[in-house]
DNA sequence: AATGGCGTTATGCATGGACATAATGATCCT
DNA sequence: AGGATCATTATGTCCATGCATAACGCCATT
């Protein structure tokens, strides 16, 4: 595995320093300037190295304090947050949604206060079903707040999912995401092709632009779901 | 809001471009050349901001072909894995754990494939459960590979927990995540004083230190439990 | 019309120098 | 002794420049 980059290569050593426990947790490693004479290469290069390992949580830098392996790293997993109808097609499924629900309207109490709105704000509101090889594998629920997207009333939505045409045609800024298990009701038993009590993944995502909300939805996913990352 | 940093400036100022619709979806912008002469700075500080938006999956960058806006972002949220007692701590709860069984032992089959490991294999077997004021959170069923932490069996689990343990001294190179649901069976559910058939979020966890196995965690948490990010 | 080569170009990375900023630790004054 | 001051130092960021690399698109050849 030849590291063709100086960068990556300092970056390797500082992890394989730490994994082998020749840096302990806490231990303070050298400065820039020594690392840099080290492997004889720019200090900049030896930065890009230890900023990418200080934001992945294995090093804790502080201005002139130094730099030390992270004595109980919070490490930082990513998630990838993908179009639907991809993850659903790169599973080598075909891809259909299919819209239950489609009812302009005010938002309820909860959702007023989510999304830090009034009861005056115009609402659509969405229930839908995303499956994959026709069977059904997330059941969503939406709220999109028109202000934010009024062109939203003139998408065809049984052509393009609403989550497609938001992610596509609205690039948010920020957004926050809930991860729960929670049991399935009788309808959404009925709407996901499984009993009653049956646990569900839930995914409840917010996105905003800017301190405008844009959108809030819930998806309640198929038995068998799993979210996988990697850190 | 003033911009201390140039290359904050430039990311602040594309993100408000494409938000804004200026850059639509799939728009090629302006090459690094041209950005750093707009703004004043060094072809360097574009890249940096760029970098980071293309990291984030806000932009796709291809050399010779540019840097365009995604067309359907793949947004990157960010999760932090976190020792368990500070998150209990965090939410200004007491922490606990407590040991119910240890094992040493070989692994199971499915283990076993898993780690990718035979059945020869010294493996530690625990089952604990973490608490917050006295009430169970986490149900925890872990296997540790002994070759990999052969010091684990010194330990005494019941002042430190193996999940700290093995965060502190093993500062692990990579992992994978699954997050899942599972309805509790009488066992799980009696350890988390809650009911049988109960959603629970389950967190499966594996570790590997280059390609050698450490540990495979499953947790299962009390009812109410979200897990919380942002993108 | 299809293919293969080649120049052009945008990004990726590196360098070496510089200044800014923050925190440490020693020194000085009260 | 305690507190304020300041030089030191490591990181954070910037710049100007250069070479490396990938890929688009033109062009000549087949």
């Amino acid at each position: 595995m030849p590291e063709a980059h100086p960068w990556q290569t300092v970056r390797h050593e500082v992890i394989r320093r730490i994994s082998e426990r020749i840096w302990p947790p806490g231990t303070l490693i050298p400065s820039e300037h020594e690392l840099a004479r080290e492997f004889g290469c720019a200090r900049a290069t030896v930065n890009r190295a230890l900023r990418e390992l200080a934001e992945g949580g294995l090093l804790d830098r502080r201005r002139k304090a130094g730099t030390r392996v992270a004595v109980a790293p919070v490490r930082k997993a990513k998630l990838d947050i993908n179009v639907i109808r991809f993850d659903v097609e790169r599973r080598g499924a075909s891809y259909r949604h299919s819209l239950i629900e489609r009812r302009r309207t005010s938002p309820t109490e909860p959702i007023r206060s989510r999304l830090k709105l009034d009861r005056t704000a115009d609402m659509l509101y969405l229930r839908a079903l995303h499956l994959a090889d026709e069977h059904p594998c997330i059941y969503e629920e939406r709220w999109v707040h028109l202000a934010a997207a009024p062109e939203m009333l003139e998408v065809d939505l049984d052509t393009i999912s609403a989550n497609e045409w938001l992610v596509r045609n609205l690039p948010f800024s920020s957004g926050d995401i809930a991860l729960s298990a929670a049991n399935a009701n009788a309808r959404e038993a009925a709407l996901l092709e499984t009993s009653q009590g049956q646990a569900l993944f839930v995914v409840e995502r917010t996105t905003w632009q800017d301190e405008c909300p844009i959108t809030s939805v819930r998806m309640l996913h198929a038995p068998g779901f799993r979210m996988r990352m990697t850190l």
